[in-house]
DNA sequence: GCCAGATACTTAACATGTTAAGTTTATGGA
DNA sequence: TCCATAAACTTAACATGTTAAGTATCTGGC
Protein backbone atom coordinates (compact mmCIF):
# COMPACT_ATOMS: atom_id res chain seq x y z
CA UNK A 1 0.00 0.00 0.00
CA UNK A 2 1.97 2.98 -1.25
CA UNK A 3 -0.93 5.45 -1.32
CA UNK A 4 -2.62 6.18 2.14
CA UNK A 5 -5.92 6.90 2.20
CA UNK A 6 -5.78 9.57 4.99
CA UNK A 7 -8.81 11.30 7.06
CA UNK A 8 -9.79 13.21 4.19
CA UNK A 9 -11.64 10.20 2.06
CA UNK A 10 -9.07 11.20 -1.57
CA UNK A 11 -6.08 9.06 -1.76
CA UNK A 12 -3.03 11.48 -2.37
CA UNK A 13 0.71 10.89 -1.89
CA UNK A 14 1.90 11.47 1.43
CA UNK A 15 3.21 14.94 1.97
CA UNK A 16 6.79 13.60 2.49
CA UNK A 17 6.51 12.43 -1.06
CA UNK A 18 6.14 15.55 -2.93
CA UNK A 19 9.11 16.22 -4.91
CA UNK A 20 8.79 20.07 -3.92
CA UNK A 21 8.65 19.48 -0.52
CA UNK A 22 11.58 16.95 -0.23
CA UNK A 23 13.56 19.43 -2.58
CA UNK A 24 12.75 21.80 -0.37
CA UNK A 25 14.14 20.01 3.22
CA UNK A 26 16.82 18.92 1.31
CA UNK A 27 18.40 22.36 0.40
CA UNK A 28 16.99 23.91 3.83
CA UNK A 29 19.42 21.13 5.12
CA UNK A 30 22.35 21.97 3.22
CA UNK A 31 21.63 26.11 3.54
CA UNK A 32 21.82 25.21 7.75
CA UNK A 33 25.84 24.51 7.04
CA UNK A 34 26.62 27.46 4.81
CA UNK A 35 24.51 30.33 6.49
CA UNK A 36 26.08 31.08 9.73
CA UNK A 37 29.61 31.19 7.63
CA UNK A 38 27.56 33.43 4.61
CA UNK A 39 26.36 35.42 8.00
CA UNK A 40 29.73 36.16 9.62
CA UNK A 41 31.05 37.48 5.94
CA UNK A 42 28.06 39.69 6.06
CA UNK A 43 26.63 38.04 2.98
CA UNK A 44 22.95 37.28 2.49
CA UNK A 45 22.57 33.64 0.78
CA UNK A 46 21.10 35.54 -2.37
CA UNK A 47 24.06 38.12 -2.17
CA UNK A 48 26.41 35.55 -2.19
CA UNK A 49 24.74 34.20 -5.34
CA UNK A 50 25.46 37.31 -7.13
CA UNK A 51 29.07 37.54 -6.30
CA UNK A 52 29.60 33.85 -7.64
CA UNK A 53 27.85 34.48 -10.80
CA UNK A 54 29.36 37.87 -11.58
CA UNK A 55 32.61 36.33 -10.65
CA UNK A 56 32.45 33.39 -12.82
CA UNK A 57 31.05 34.95 -16.24
CA UNK A 58 32.57 38.47 -15.29
CA UNK A 59 29.79 40.91 -16.14
CA UNK A 60 26.13 40.39 -17.08
CA UNK A 61 23.01 42.56 -17.60
CA UNK A 62 20.36 42.32 -15.04
CA UNK A 63 18.16 39.46 -16.55
CA UNK A 64 20.68 37.04 -17.17
CA UNK A 65 22.16 37.69 -14.09
CA UNK A 66 18.99 36.89 -12.73
CA UNK A 67 18.85 33.51 -15.12
CA UNK A 68 22.01 32.75 -13.81
CA UNK A 69 21.47 32.98 -9.77
CA UNK A 70 17.85 32.66 -9.91
CA UNK A 71 16.77 36.08 -8.21
CA UNK A 72 13.70 38.12 -9.92
CA UNK A 73 15.04 41.11 -12.36
CA UNK A 74 12.71 42.75 -9.27
CA UNK A 75 14.23 42.07 -6.42
CA UNK A 76 17.78 42.34 -8.15
CA UNK A 77 16.77 46.07 -8.12
CA UNK A 78 16.30 46.03 -4.94
CA UNK A 79 19.31 44.32 -4.03
CA UNK A 80 22.07 45.80 -6.52
CA UNK A 81 21.78 49.20 -5.29
CA UNK A 82 23.36 47.68 -1.57
CA UNK A 83 26.48 45.61 -3.09
CA UNK A 84 26.97 48.94 -4.95
CA UNK A 85 26.89 50.99 -2.08
CA UNK A 86 29.15 48.41 -0.25
CA UNK A 87 31.81 48.90 -3.29
CA UNK A 88 30.99 45.17 -3.95
CA UNK A 89 29.51 45.00 -7.48
CA UNK A 90 28.91 48.16 -10.05
CA UNK A 91 26.73 49.27 -12.46
CA UNK A 92 26.59 51.19 -15.15
CA UNK A 93 24.20 51.52 -18.63
CA UNK A 94 25.10 49.57 -22.01
CA UNK A 95 26.56 52.14 -24.36
CA UNK A 96 25.03 50.26 -26.98
CA UNK A 97 21.86 50.34 -25.56
CA UNK A 98 20.34 52.20 -22.68
CA UNK A 99 17.79 49.83 -21.45
CA UNK A 100 20.52 47.37 -20.33
CA UNK A 101 22.57 47.73 -16.94
CA UNK A 102 25.65 45.85 -16.89
CA UNK A 103 26.28 44.93 -13.63
CA UNK A 104 30.25 43.50 -12.93
CA UNK A 105 32.05 42.51 -9.64
CA UNK A 106 34.71 45.03 -8.43
CA UNK A 107 38.09 44.33 -6.55
CA UNK A 108 36.90 44.01 -3.59
CA UNK A 109 33.75 42.51 -4.46
CA UNK A 110 36.38 39.58 -5.88
CA UNK A 111 38.38 39.40 -2.65
CA UNK A 112 35.71 39.20 -0.63
CA UNK A 113 34.57 36.25 -3.07
CA UNK A 114 37.71 34.72 -2.50
CA UNK A 115 37.75 34.47 1.05
CA UNK A 116 33.98 33.14 1.40
CA UNK A 117 34.50 30.47 -1.36
CA UNK A 118 37.50 29.00 0.30
CA UNK A 119 35.71 28.08 3.75
CA UNK A 120 32.47 27.50 1.48
CA UNK A 121 34.42 24.67 -0.60
CA UNK A 122 35.45 23.39 3.06
CA UNK A 123 31.86 22.81 3.95
CA UNK A 124 30.77 21.37 0.43
CA UNK A 125 33.32 18.85 0.20
CA UNK A 126 32.20 17.43 3.88
CA UNK A 127 28.80 17.41 2.87
CA UNK A 128 29.66 15.07 -0.36
CA UNK A 129 31.95 13.50 1.88
CA UNK A 130 29.16 12.30 4.36
CA UNK A 131 26.48 11.85 0.89
CA UNK A 132 29.21 9.65 -0.75
CA UNK A 133 30.70 11.18 -4.20
CA UNK A 134 28.98 9.01 -6.36
CA UNK A 135 25.86 9.48 -4.98
CA UNK A 136 26.22 13.40 -5.32
CA UNK A 137 27.10 12.52 -8.92
CA UNK A 138 23.72 10.45 -9.14
CA UNK A 139 21.93 13.26 -7.78
CA UNK A 140 23.20 15.99 -10.12
CA UNK A 141 22.09 14.37 -12.74
CA UNK A 142 18.78 13.50 -11.32
CA UNK A 143 18.17 16.99 -10.88
CA UNK A 144 19.59 18.21 -14.45
CA UNK A 145 16.48 15.67 -15.62
CA UNK A 146 13.91 16.94 -13.15
CA UNK A 147 14.77 20.19 -14.43
CA UNK A 148 14.69 19.52 -18.02
CA UNK A 149 11.54 17.51 -17.10
CA UNK A 150 9.78 20.78 -16.58
CA UNK A 151 8.72 22.65 -19.21
CA UNK A 152 9.55 25.94 -19.21
CA UNK A 153 7.82 28.87 -20.28
CA UNK A 154 10.20 30.28 -22.71
CA UNK A 155 10.66 26.55 -24.18
CA UNK A 156 7.46 24.59 -24.80
CA UNK A 157 8.74 21.11 -26.67
CA UNK B 1 39.54 18.47 -15.86
CA UNK B 2 36.57 19.06 -13.29
CA UNK B 3 37.26 22.08 -11.78
CA UNK B 4 37.20 24.56 -13.57
CA UNK B 5 39.78 27.74 -13.05
CA UNK B 6 37.74 30.99 -13.09
CA UNK B 7 39.21 34.76 -13.02
CA UNK B 8 39.60 35.00 -10.07
CA UNK B 9 42.58 32.71 -9.65
CA UNK B 10 40.79 30.47 -7.43
CA UNK B 11 39.58 27.10 -8.37
CA UNK B 12 36.29 26.72 -7.24
CA UNK B 13 33.48 24.45 -8.67
CA UNK B 14 31.42 26.35 -11.07
CA UNK B 15 28.10 27.52 -9.78
CA UNK B 16 25.80 25.05 -12.06
CA UNK B 17 27.74 22.42 -9.62
CA UNK B 18 26.59 23.91 -6.71
CA UNK B 19 24.48 21.61 -4.68
CA UNK B 20 21.88 24.06 -3.35
CA UNK B 21 21.47 26.12 -6.68
CA UNK B 22 20.67 22.87 -8.36
CA UNK B 23 17.67 21.88 -5.93
CA UNK B 24 16.68 25.31 -6.06
CA UNK B 25 16.66 25.40 -9.95
CA UNK B 26 14.82 21.70 -9.77
CA UNK B 27 12.06 22.99 -7.07
CA UNK B 28 11.79 26.29 -9.28
CA UNK B 29 11.05 24.34 -12.77
CA UNK B 30 8.63 21.83 -10.75
CA UNK B 31 7.32 25.13 -9.04
CA UNK B 32 5.82 26.51 -12.28
CA UNK B 33 3.92 24.09 -13.32
CA UNK B 34 2.17 24.04 -9.45
CA UNK B 35 1.56 28.00 -9.38
CA UNK B 36 -0.79 28.51 -11.32
CA UNK B 37 -2.92 26.17 -10.39
CA UNK B 38 -2.82 26.90 -6.69
CA UNK B 39 -2.98 30.57 -7.45
CA UNK B 40 -6.50 30.04 -9.58
CA UNK B 41 -7.65 28.19 -6.02
CA UNK B 42 -6.72 31.14 -4.20
CA UNK B 43 -3.76 29.70 -2.71
CA UNK B 44 -0.34 30.78 -2.17
CA UNK B 45 2.59 28.16 -2.58
CA UNK B 46 2.70 28.36 1.64
CA UNK B 47 -0.95 28.18 1.85
CA UNK B 48 -1.38 25.08 0.24
CA UNK B 49 1.62 23.08 2.39
CA UNK B 50 -1.01 24.15 5.59
CA UNK B 51 -3.50 23.15 4.10
CA UNK B 52 -2.30 19.60 3.17
CA UNK B 53 -0.22 19.50 6.07
CA UNK B 54 -3.53 20.02 8.76
CA UNK B 55 -5.79 17.25 6.40
CA UNK B 56 -3.27 14.59 6.82
CA UNK B 57 -2.14 14.47 10.41
CA UNK B 58 -5.24 16.47 11.46
CA UNK B 59 -4.12 18.69 14.03
CA UNK B 60 -1.09 20.55 15.11
CA UNK B 61 0.86 22.65 17.92
CA UNK B 62 2.77 25.66 15.68
CA UNK B 63 5.49 24.04 16.32
CA UNK B 64 5.14 20.85 14.87
CA UNK B 65 3.33 22.36 11.84
CA UNK B 66 6.27 24.64 10.86
CA UNK B 67 8.53 21.36 10.86
CA UNK B 68 5.88 20.02 8.80
CA UNK B 69 5.60 22.18 6.18
CA UNK B 70 9.21 23.84 6.36
CA UNK B 71 7.73 27.14 7.47
CA UNK B 72 9.21 29.27 10.23
CA UNK B 73 6.36 29.76 13.24
CA UNK B 74 7.15 33.20 13.21
CA UNK B 75 5.57 32.94 9.56
CA UNK B 76 2.92 30.87 10.47
CA UNK B 77 2.24 33.51 13.34
CA UNK B 78 1.26 35.75 10.29
CA UNK B 79 0.28 33.41 7.66
CA UNK B 80 -2.47 31.71 10.22
CA UNK B 81 -5.27 34.41 11.48
CA UNK B 82 -5.39 35.08 7.59
CA UNK B 83 -5.73 31.42 6.64
CA UNK B 84 -8.44 31.67 9.86
CA UNK B 85 -10.26 34.85 8.86
CA UNK B 86 -11.17 32.91 4.93
CA UNK B 87 -12.47 30.08 7.31
CA UNK B 88 -10.18 27.47 6.25
CA UNK B 89 -8.20 26.33 9.81
CA UNK B 90 -9.14 26.75 13.15
CA UNK B 91 -6.86 27.43 16.23
CA UNK B 92 -7.61 27.23 19.77
CA UNK B 93 -4.88 27.12 23.18
CA UNK B 94 -4.33 23.69 24.30
CA UNK B 95 -6.10 23.41 27.54
CA UNK B 96 -3.95 21.02 28.90
CA UNK B 97 -1.55 23.82 28.05
CA UNK B 98 -1.91 27.49 27.30
CA UNK B 99 0.87 28.07 26.01
CA UNK B 100 0.16 25.84 23.09
CA UNK B 101 -1.79 27.16 20.04
CA UNK B 102 -3.33 23.87 17.89
CA UNK B 103 -4.19 24.46 14.95
CA UNK B 104 -6.73 22.39 12.82
CA UNK B 105 -8.64 22.58 9.01
CA UNK B 106 -11.93 23.31 8.69
CA UNK B 107 -14.67 21.56 7.31
CA UNK B 108 -14.59 24.36 3.68
CA UNK B 109 -10.37 23.66 4.13
CA UNK B 110 -11.04 20.03 3.90
CA UNK B 111 -13.37 20.75 1.08
CA UNK B 112 -10.69 23.36 -0.91
CA UNK B 113 -7.89 20.40 -0.28
CA UNK B 114 -10.36 18.21 -2.09
CA UNK B 115 -10.58 20.32 -5.33
CA UNK B 116 -6.70 21.34 -5.27
CA UNK B 117 -5.68 17.88 -4.70
CA UNK B 118 -7.68 15.87 -7.55
CA UNK B 119 -5.67 18.18 -9.96
CA UNK B 120 -2.43 18.77 -8.31
CA UNK B 121 -2.06 14.96 -8.46
CA UNK B 122 -2.51 15.10 -12.44
CA UNK B 123 0.34 17.83 -12.69
CA UNK B 124 2.41 15.57 -10.42
CA UNK B 125 1.65 12.59 -12.13
CA UNK B 126 2.62 14.09 -15.45
CA UNK B 127 5.49 15.13 -14.23
CA UNK B 128 6.71 11.69 -12.77
CA UNK B 129 5.79 10.67 -16.19
CA UNK B 130 8.56 13.00 -17.55
CA UNK B 131 11.35 12.07 -15.15
CA UNK B 132 10.19 8.35 -15.20
CA UNK B 133 9.11 7.00 -11.92
CA UNK B 134 12.35 4.48 -11.49
CA UNK B 135 14.79 7.99 -10.92
CA UNK B 136 11.56 9.51 -9.14
CA UNK B 137 12.01 6.97 -6.62
CA UNK B 138 15.67 7.33 -6.71
CA UNK B 139 15.80 11.03 -6.46
CA UNK B 140 12.94 10.69 -3.39
CA UNK B 141 16.23 8.49 -1.91
CA UNK B 142 18.92 10.65 -2.81
CA UNK B 143 17.11 13.44 -1.29
CA UNK B 144 16.77 11.82 1.80
CA UNK B 145 20.31 11.08 2.14
CA UNK B 146 20.90 14.41 1.95
CA UNK B 147 18.96 15.24 4.29
CA UNK B 148 20.31 12.81 6.72
CA UNK B 149 23.37 13.40 5.49
CA UNK B 150 23.58 17.19 7.12
CA UNK B 151 23.71 16.88 10.64
CA UNK B 152 20.52 19.21 12.23
CA UNK B 153 20.91 21.97 15.20
CA UNK B 154 18.67 19.18 17.26
CA UNK B 155 20.44 16.05 16.55
CA UNK B 156 24.06 16.19 16.47
CA UNK B 157 25.59 12.72 15.36
C1' DG C 1 3.43 29.14 47.61
C1' DC C 2 7.28 31.76 45.15
C1' DC C 3 10.53 32.67 41.73
C1' DA C 4 14.25 31.94 38.25
C1' DG C 5 14.54 29.73 34.15
C1' DA C 6 12.48 27.24 30.24
C1' DT C 7 8.81 26.95 26.51
C1' DA C 8 5.82 28.34 22.90
C1' DC C 9 4.55 31.44 20.64
C1' DT C 10 4.02 36.60 18.91
C1' DT C 11 5.84 41.12 17.22
C1' DA C 12 8.81 43.87 14.97
C1' DA C 13 12.17 45.03 11.49
C1' DC C 14 14.34 44.35 7.42
C1' DA C 15 15.47 41.43 3.18
C1' DT C 16 13.64 38.80 -0.44
C1' DG C 17 9.74 36.43 -3.39
C1' DT C 18 6.07 37.60 -6.56
C1' DT C 19 3.03 40.05 -9.42
C1' DA C 20 1.34 44.14 -11.70
C1' DA C 21 2.00 48.70 -13.22
C1' DG C 22 5.05 52.43 -14.56
C1' DT C 23 9.36 54.43 -16.98
C1' DT C 24 12.95 54.78 -20.29
C1' DT C 25 15.03 53.40 -24.49
C1' DA C 26 14.97 50.79 -29.07
C1' DT C 27 12.84 49.08 -33.21
C1' DG C 28 10.25 48.63 -37.23
C1' DG C 29 6.97 50.20 -40.32
C1' DA C 30 3.91 53.99 -42.44
C1' DT D 1 10.36 61.53 -39.36
C1' DC D 2 6.66 59.80 -36.32
C1' DC D 3 4.49 56.53 -33.72
C1' DA D 4 2.84 52.19 -31.95
C1' DT D 5 4.99 48.42 -29.92
C1' DA D 6 8.42 45.90 -27.62
C1' DA D 7 12.26 45.30 -24.41
C1' DA D 8 14.61 45.98 -20.03
C1' DC D 9 14.42 47.42 -16.25
C1' DT D 10 12.28 49.93 -11.90
C1' DT D 11 8.64 50.80 -8.41
C1' DA D 12 5.11 49.59 -5.63
C1' DA D 13 2.39 46.52 -2.82
C1' DC D 14 1.78 42.64 -0.30
C1' DA D 15 3.29 37.86 1.33
C1' DT D 16 6.90 35.30 3.19
C1' DG D 17 11.95 34.35 5.00
C1' DT D 18 14.88 35.37 8.91
C1' DT D 19 16.54 37.02 13.14
C1' DA D 20 16.03 39.25 17.54
C1' DA D 21 13.20 40.86 21.18
C1' DG D 22 8.99 40.67 23.74
C1' DT D 23 4.88 38.22 26.09
C1' DA D 24 2.29 34.66 28.33
C1' DT D 25 2.55 30.04 30.44
C1' DC D 26 4.60 26.28 32.62
C1' DT D 27 8.26 23.72 35.62
C1' DG D 28 11.21 22.59 39.05
C1' DG D 29 13.55 23.67 43.11
C1' DC D 30 13.48 26.18 47.49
Amino acid sequence: MSVKKSTNGLAMRPFARSLPMQLLRAREALMQQFRPHLRARGLSEQQWRVVRALVETGSMEINTLGEACQIHPASLSRMLPNLEKEGRIERRADPDDQRYTIVSITAKGRALFERVAKESEEIYRAIERRIGSHDVKLLYDLLDKTIRAAPAASSRE
